[in-house]
Parts: structure tokens; C-alpha cells; sequence
DNA sequence: CTTCTACTATCAGGATACGCATACAGTCAC
DNA sequence: GTGACTGTATGCGTATCCTGATAGTAGAAG
């Protein structure tokens, strides 16, 4: 789960980032309003954590830019015990607010909620020349045609199309597909890659699945 | 949009009733926590207020009641500022919490946020093909014939008709139906599908739930 | 151009996990 | 107690997947 943090006082941002750091989360910190718009813009989170007083852009201004472009569950941090203040972030569309100073147990339990409430966003469509993914009803098809993958080909090639255009090394998919730390004495990519080629690569004139030797393999359109 | 107010203090009660009365919420008071524990269980809520402190059951109490039957949001009020109190709530999964007094405006803010994000409302009526599911009669028919199900297999096939042509998987089934974490070596849910299909397919030509193998199964129309 | 080598592809049993059917047992209402 | 409902236990057939051996290939070195 990623999180990133917007806060400019030193010292509150090591301790939530420390905190969260150690209760397992992946711990982004910014300092200023820009710094934040450019990580927004850039990357993907789980959960944003915003103090509403920053130099350059604010927060209600961040937030309203945050708000424009995803669902992404925003934390309110306000120095300010004022009810105008909270209500403002909440009308806003934030969706919760800390006041400061709190525990961090508190910060926990909120945090822990508002990502129970927002499941991590995983991709339900995927689409790539004329193969098409559907996650949810678990449907493949090409050129319109449906085709019947087995439980490995489908997670391999969900992972594949997750991951369009970039080299996927034979561990990192071992890693992903089969939750094992490749002892590298066993075949089983190739093998399943070798199945998942005959279902969805050679019965088609063009190929989606390539092998970049030495490295691993991609997939992409390469028409 | 339906909310249920828990909450013994009279003066609160009114206080709140009122003004989501006045903005257009449809609100249903009550005083104590086994008329709650009444009104949950028979009625449906698009969000719930609950008083901490309560005569009969408390807060704690209702809200674990509340959790192991529906996903609806919980606001909880607390006359204690303490931290320990806040975080209980929030863990046993209370979607947010305000500290009394509060003002009018930072309720309907935090209600606001609440209902936006909750999901939509249930479904009172399915049809796929030619079975038809009336929710509130618990009536179920196929080509025009009255099916006899018990309460699991009710339960099941609103899961599946809820979800139509989306792969259920047995953990997420029995979450849902069994309210249970299906990491035991137990198999209530493929007996349970077995069972429906007894009576919704079996007798039927056409079949409508599906095995996918190492996925879980499907209801979908696929004649 | 040839040869060598490291890497990749392919194939065929055999082990395994999975889903199904069935029988049995506990629980509850009447 | 009887009967309906629901969870548990077990054996069977089979789709699926891994193992391990063998064949094939690309790229570098001579």
C-alpha cells in the first residue's frame, strides 16, 4: 500500500513516516504544494496525507486538484481545531481529518480504515491490440474469440498486461505468479510461458509475447 | 436516503433528527439499544448514527452486530475526547467518529462524505434469463415456476445475481454469505452450490452457474 | 564461416490439487 | 421424536501443473 505524505514540518513528517514505514506501508514525503502536484500527477497511491498549511500550493488547492482526477481516499491534517476548517476539507472532498497534535495510534486506525474502505485498485480491463482481459468475469479474447485459460495462464498473462512493454525477468515473475523465490533449478516459467503462447500467441499472426534474451520477456504489440 | 439515529439523550436526538430531517434525509430515532438491535435487523439504513453510551446494548456492542450483517456506514458519537475511545470505535469498524458536542454543519458534512461514498443500495428485484429473483417476498422463479430455497441457498443466489456474470471466488463467497475468514480446510460453499444448482438447474436445460476452475464460480446466462 | 556455449523451447509422464458427489452428524422448530 | 436445514468428512475422477530430459537457437569467439 502506498501512501504519500504532505507535510513540510520536519519533524511530523519523520514521524509519520517512520510510523507508517514500520506498520508495512510504502512511504512517500513531500514538503511543499508543488512537490506534491508533481508526485500526484506522476505516480499512483493508495491514500493521500495532506496537512492543510504548506508553502505553494495549499491544501484545499491540492485537494481540489487530487479530487478532479481519481477516488483516492485524502486525509485531512489541520493544525486548526476550528469546525469552519474541518468542514471545509470534508465539503471539499476529503475524507476524514486529523487534528493536531494526535497519536499515532489514532493516525493508524484511520489510515487502516480508509484503506479497508478502498480495496487496492487493481486494473478490471485490459486491452492490448486485439487481446482484450477481463478481469472480473475472467474473460480473454482475441480477435473477438474467447479463449480458455487455465488459472496459471490467466494470472501470468494478467500479470504481463499489468506490466505492458516492460521485460519481466524470469524471478520477478516467479516472484509474482507463484509467491516463491526462484531457486532457478526449475523451468517453470518457460513452461507455463509456453503454455500461455499456445493458447493466446499461436493461433494468431501476430505475436504479443516476446523474449528478450537474457533478460526475460515482454509483452507488447509490436505490429 | 435512510438514516437511523441511536442516541438515548433527548435533547440530542431531536437536535439531530431535525436538522437531517430538514435536509432531506428520511430519519428514524430511537433510545435505546435493543430498539437499535430491532430497527437493524428488520429495517434497512443507508447510514447509522450510534451513541457510544447507551442504555441496554452499548455502541460496541450494536456496532459488532451491525458488522457482521451489512457494510453500512457507521458514524459514531462519543461524549469522550479520549484517544483510546476513537480508535476502539474505528478498529471494530466504525467508518468515523465525532466528539460532543459538535456543530450541526460538521455533521452533515461528515454524513455527507459518508453516504457519498456508500455503495449503492441493495437490489429488491434480479432477472437473468428466465429466473427471477423478488428479494423483499423471498420468491425465486424459473419459467415461471416457484422454487422452494432455504435461507443459505436464498442467500447464495442473491450473491450470485448481485453479481452477475463476475467470477466469485469461495473466500469472497463466504465472506459474504458465511460472514466468515475461509482460510479453513472446509468446503460449506461448494455443498452450498451444489445444493442451489439442485434446485435452479438441475431441473432446468439451461444452466446458469458455472465452475471456473481454481477461480471459483459464476452465474451468468450463456446461451 | 564455423564452432562453441549459454540460454531458451518443447515434450511427456506423473504427482497434485481441485471440484463433485454422497453420506453422515449436529441443530433447531414444531 | 420427526423433519428440514446446514456443516463436516471422505473417496473418486480428472484438469492442471511441475519435473526433468532433450532439442533448438542466438550470439560471440576464433
Amino acid at each position: 500500500m502506498r501512501i504519500l505524505i504532505v507535510e513540510d514540518e520536519q519533524k511530523t513528517a519523520d514521524y509519520l513516516s517512520r510510523g507508517l514505514g514500520e506498520s508495512g506501508y510504502a512511504v512517500e514525503v513531500v514538503r511543499d504544494g508543488y512537490d506534491a502536484q508533481h508526485y500526484i500527477e506522476e505516480y499512483e497511491f493508495d491514500l493521500i496525507i495532506l496537512d492543510v498549511m504548506l508553502p505553494g500550493l495549499d491544501g484545499w488547492q491540492l485537494l481540489q486538484m487530487v479530487r478532479q482526477r481519481s477516488q483516492v481516499p485524502v486525509l485531512f491534517l489541520t493544525a486548526r481545531d476550528a469546525v469552519e476548517y474541518r468542514v471545509k476539507g470534508l465539503e471539499l472532498g476529503a475524507d476524514d481529518y486529523l487534528v493536531k497534535p494526535f497519536s499515532f495510534v489514532e493516525l493508524l486506525a484511520r489510515v487502516r480504515t480508509l484503506l479497508r474502505r478502498s480495496p487496492p485498485r487493481e486494473r478490471e480491463h485490459f486491452r492490448v491490440a486485439d487481446l482484450a482481459m477481463d478481469v472480473l468475469r475472467r474473460r480473454v479474447t482475441r480477435q473477438g474469440e474467447r479463449l480458455a485459460l487455465t488459472n496459471k495462464e490467466f494470472a501470468l498473462l494478467e500479470l504481463f498486461l499489468d506490466r505492458e512493454g516492460e521485460v519481466l525477468s524470469r524471478t520477478y515473475i516467479a516472484s509474482r505468479v507463484w509467491q516463491m523465490n526462484f531457486d532457478s533449478d526449475t523451468n517453470v516459467v518457460e513452461v507455463a510461458v509456453r503454455r500461455l503462447r499456445a493458447k493466446v500467441d499461436d493461433p494468431f499472426p501476430t505475436k504479443l509475447i516476446h523474449t528478450e534474451r537474457g533478460m526475460g520477456y515482454v509483452l507488447e504489440d509490436r505490429s
